[in-house]
DNA sequence: GAGATTCTGGACAGCGCTAGCCTAACGGCC
DNA sequence: GGCCGTTAGGCTAGCGCTGTCCAGAATCTC
């Protein structure tokens, strides 16, 4: 028999009403039952799980979302793509969020803090259940939406520093001891005239730097004109740019950190290019351990930053803060770990 | 004065409702100015639009979905994100949906059709408005899904055969024929016994497989041994170990086409650790055109793709589509490019 | 100028789900 | 037995928006 032609609307799907029916008990039940809200006789739950099984049933997001204000989405702010470093988190963050039935939606803020206001804003329309965003600094504007909005938030990568008691929760490491740590290796290698060069400067990148400069002037051996720094993206080519530059201007160097891998690694090349022994002549450091450092020639020394980790548990504690859980530390610290390769 | 207690929930939402009230009009008239959907009046359209702005409106996704049946929801799925190609894939069709005003949701199917099937199940409970996914090579169980989901899709990166009158929207390039044109470039620069040395072995990498086949067959200088395969995945240690694995047991190889640059990069690092001249002793070429391939020593030689290309021209089919039109071509060849550089 | 056709605004009824209240049943306690 | 606290099911009323139909006005047709 063809369907009465019905005045209005009516999507194919099966509905928690068609569930209720088939169960023998109230829509309200079936909500209750599947969702696990208040005490519901066992005895029903299991019938309206056979109803709902059988029927093929899975609840609509919209209609759930526009219910109860609240949808299953998380929102997840990073800075870029181009960086392996965020891909891995994000991608972390994903599997972690999708076991636990969420969707992510992403944003990407180019290190721009208005485009992460603006990108902020328009995913608080979604009414996302959670938000994940990338680092402590953000302006004003972010800080008063995040706060407003009463979504459960967790600040990724940075961490607050020990004086200032954040009220917020992250997951990440410290930046500047991780600098400093790897300063101090390569001053344990008998390295003085340590450079650091940093591009993009974004805030993570300036905590390296502080560390470094924390950890030469403990050893006697800061000097301002050991700092190079550039704001473009940090690449291989900048890496190789930068290295000549150095090498050029300050010859007294006998090592340089660089913010990050990419910008070391093309120091590698660039010096395999220009015949510059590494690390007789001068030692070459990066961070974050990307993928290929370890086959550089000669390999790179590193810091390993657990950013797959970071990834995973910032997703985790945000489920729980979803589920209304208060994490037991607002602040978790996963550490980092020197890798210390043939460059240094 | 405090809200008077009311029986049921209200959001502090501004709605389409506070609008209507505020432009004088009812809410579907502010409903269809704002949509552009009918003609509406543009005395009225401007009242609408100027108390509507006044109010800061913004409508509300989740009601908009549920009351149309249509989200602001775009669903992308791609293979891995370990792989910067599908980063920058996804990086501009995430771009150009944002422009457009949609929201990305990403799956990633880690290559596997059990994964992309259950994944795309999952999205299309979020009824998105489009769907753009990677390759054109899917499981039954997912092309039936799409067929009768009736959501707009654009595959990326894959076109069809010559042959087969493929139904679909796609944009990308004939991945055999710029396998055969790197192929060929490597023939012309006198090389003959050209090995391919291909991991992952996804669709994309064996039509690059058949490529090199058929040039070398055209070449008369195909032979089965030349044939290196292997179902990991790509990175630059396995570029190595491969490297060195070919050039042990063939030596007489003149040459290799690495079937991305991944894999390239790491052979070269790994000819200059085992001081094996490239190109004099052995040519080395890549694809995909990598960051950092234009840094190596020597720089490779690889195939450019216009990933990013694809991801926005991709995204602007399907925005398109989305809005009903029916694109001129379905299927948009953005083609491809040889680059030759020091490695060759 | 009457009838047919378009055009435009609005009323209405949901889309599928859940929050908030209500009520009936049950058990415990004095 | 009466009172109260607790438990579990259900009713009601939306969440905010749009598809469908309708009616009156405007335009067109012969």
């Amino acid at each position: 028999m063809p369907t009465p032609a019905k005045r209005h609307r009516s999507t194919g799907r099966v509905t928690l009403n068609d569930v209720a029916h088939a169960a023998g008990v109230s829509p309200i039940t079936v909500s209750r039952a599947l969702r696990g809200e208040r005490a519901v006789d066992p005895a029903l739950v299991e019938r309206v799980l056979a109803a709902s099984n059988k029927l093929g049933y899975v609840p609509d997001p919209a209609a759930r979302a526009l219910a109860s204000q609240r949808s299953d989405h998380v929102a997840i702010l990073i800075p870029k793509l181009s960086n392996a470093l965020f891909v891995d988190l994000l991608d972390a963050a994903q599997q972690t969020l999708r076991a636990g039935g969420f969707q992510t939606l992403i944003g990407v803020t180019h290190y721009d803090e208005g485009q992460e206001e603006q990108l902020l804003r328009e995913q608080l329309l979604h009414r996302p259940a959670g938000l994940l965003i990338t680092g402590l600094n953000h302006n004003a504007a972010t800080q008063a939406l995040i706060a407003r909005s009463q979504v459960p938030c967790v600040h990724l990568m940075d961490l607050p520093d020990a004086g200032q008691a954040e009220p917020t929760y992250c997951v990440g490491f410290r930046q500047n001891e991780a600098g400093a740590a790897l300063t101090r290796h390569l001053l344990a290698t008998g390295r003085r005239r340590i450079a650091f060069a940093g591009a993009q400067l974004d805030p993570r990148v300036m905590q390296r730097l502080y560390g470094w400069r924390t950890a030469l002037q403990e050893a006697g051996c800061y000097e301002p004109t050991l700092e190079w720094l550039n704001p473009a993206s940090s690449s291989l080519a900048l890496g190789g740019v930068m290295f000549e530059q150095i090498m050029g201007q300050t010859p007294a160097v006998d090592a340089i950190f660089f913010c990050n891998d990419d910008l070391a690694q093309g120091a590698l090349l660039a010096a395999l290019r220009l015949k510059i022994e590494v690390p007789a002549r001068v030692a070459i450091a990066g961070f974050n351990d990307l993928t290929g450092s370890d086959q550089m020639l000669p390999p790179l020394t590193s810091v390993r930053t657990p950013r797959a980790r970071i990834g995973q548990a910032g997703a985790e504690m945000l489920l729980g803060l979803m589920r209304g859980d208060t994490p037991a530390p607002a602040c978790v610290d996963l550490g980092f770990e020197i890798v210390e390769r043939g460059s240094s």
